[in-house]
DNA sequence: GATGAATGAGGTTTCATTCAT
DNA sequence: AATGAATGAAACCTCATTCAT
């Protein structure tokens, strides 16, 4: 009936701490940059003490570690959790399941700008391993993607000699594109659509006349 | 039969210095990131004082600002300088103008890999400026893209249907993903190549069976 | 039974060490001058670290101003303590009087010539704001001046005619040129004193023949 | 029938500058303060290089010498040209004296604000050794005026018993308090005369009444 | 003789991290 | 376990002075 049946109090509030003082780091980063927060911001907005910051994690460079982990996780989990791409069977399943994954997405992205934010715009500017710790995240992007087209093809919805790894890979590029284009202008969701359903048809039908 | 009458020596030298600092700046951000970047880094580099620095910028945030200025001005010219959007008149002109502003990129990105480096990844950690800076590169060269495609459309070449605007800024999001994809591996010309074509074809045809 | 119960040990040891903070810029300051202290020459008599000091205090700008205040405080704190203008009704209370806050005075600037040194010959090369400070106080003290003379007027020891706040201001004048004269020989307790008689004499009978 | 027949152009040109300089040097330094001005200051405003310079002074301290220099001898020969101490025989010739020298105080100070800053301001600011050179001048005004009050006694005008000395030096430093009061309203004529007969009448009649 | 480019000592300030309480 | 005072490395920037041209 209890999940957590063993943790005491104390323990839970430590991990209630923990899970506080990410989230404020993630706010804090995300909004006014890695560089240009302090340990002290953190502790402030969170009203414990900053020496309490380093009982719960190495050192600046930890903290950012796990935000970035929590995120990433929220991405994965988000696109992967319930979207198998062998789950389809039908040109019509395909179609729901690309309506869902660009839903989750949007959920993420739309919702929460600071997201976008962080693992784009500064995750890049820390060290070569934070860098590398993105581009293999939008690997395994580009690498899902793929595995769906790869699914399309053997189902025969799309084209035999589709390079289905640099395709999906492409994919990811658009949808960056559009996460990055509206960070400003998060409510404009007529452009958004528009945005989308570019996308959508230049993968159907391409942009030469037929 | 002299191109530079006018300049002195000193001027010379001065303004050779100055592209000095630029170029030397341009290296150690791209490499190490603007924040982890100490001016004496750069005039230790040099071979010069730190304070000469000061003599020629006003402080770390304006030589960023120069270095840039001088990065997207590259950018801007490789890609608008010969290649006027409506300067083509059939299909056959407009894959070799495909062609030839892909090389230009490639020119820039590929043989020089802190170009990107500079321009996507340290740009935007360093203020709300200078990620609007980005930002309007990508909308200048989404907006450049979509122009071409109205001429395009215009010439028949594409479907009269076409979200234009859209679907130029989303090939710039599949360039920047080749971009990023191959900063690691800037020899793996074969990988660049096969991406390129699924572009183009994705371009051309879409994914879908036909 | 216990003057500071509230205070913890953390809390008056803080206020200590701002307090010594406070005496060693004000010793540093007048002894070398606000120009050539150097906050690290405070930190280093005070045997702390520099950054230390910033927990204390904003900037060296800030420091100037505790420390003028302190001073300036003792000054007026010692002028205008138990010296209210009105409280003599004799011309034997109001020797006394002037006795008194003489000695006051000598205690202030002749036991600690630092605290003139600064006041007088450090504040004004600071800035506008430092300077007008300066002015503030002495106009305070002239103005006091009046205020005892006016009452000597009233009572009758003085000539009914007598501009009070110019006379006021001119004795300040007397002062500070003795507080000047005396710094570089503070021990010379004779020439001190021969100087306050031709002051007060001067006060009394002028220096005309009668 | 000319008194400097052996300088060449160029070595007027060159005494020139040098006053040229020291003209400036003291506008910069009594608008601005020493520590506030940098000798590039002076040199652009000059229109000259800053090296140039060095060319004719040996540091800052020097030209700040020269400054004080030049300043203190204006004062010196305002005071002492045309006024010996014992030039006068009569009560109106003293009367007269007193007047004449006041005036010249007043083109001086009034006239020209920054005399007063920089002596009274900043010299007390740089080192030991240019506070010592302001007291001297106070020293030197405070035995000037002595001397005039020893004939003033000798001559039976002022009361035998008068300490000229200490007298001499409290008159000074009430001329000065009058300076320091009217920097910031050098207009308020009205106020400085009040001022001035309030000394005068001190010095004639005393406080008390008779 | 004039110039101004170059220098680097010197100063201020920030902040990640440690550690005694 | 929490705290926050203390630390000092590290960064930015200024400007008096030198010296090659």
């Amino acid at each position: 009936m209890n999940d957590t049946p063993t943790l005491s109090r104390a323990e839970r509030n430590r991990l209630q701490l923990r899970a506080d003082i990410i989230q404020t780091a993630f706010e804090e980063f995300s909004a006014k940059g890695y560089h240009q927060t302090a340990i002290s911001d953190i502790a402030k907005r969170l009203g414990i003490g900053h020496g309490t910051f380093y009982r719960h994690f190495e050192n600046k460079r930890d903290i950012l570690e796990h935000v970035i982990n929590d995120v990433s996780a929220k991405i994965i989990n988000a696109l992967s959790a319930e979207n198998a791409p062998t789950a389809v069977a039908t040109l019509e399943g395909y179609r729901e399941q690309t309506a869902r994954i660009a839903k989750s997405l949007t959920a993420i992205f739309a919702e929460n700008p600071g997201v976008a934010r962080l693992i784009l715009f500064e995750a890049t500017s820390i060290d070569e391993e934070m860098t590398q710790r993105l581009l293999n995240l939008l690997d395994w992007g580009g690498r899902l993607t793929a595995s769906y087209m790869e699914n399309g093809v053997k189902l025969g919805f799309f084209r035999a000699d589709l390079d289905t790894e640099a395709t999906g890979h492409a994919v990811i590029g658009m949808i960056l594109m559009s996460v990055v284009r509206f960070l400003n202008t998060p409510d404009d969701r007529e452009a958004q659509k528009k945005f989308g359903d570019a996308i959508q048809r230049l993968l159907v039908d391409g942009v030469a006349r037929r």
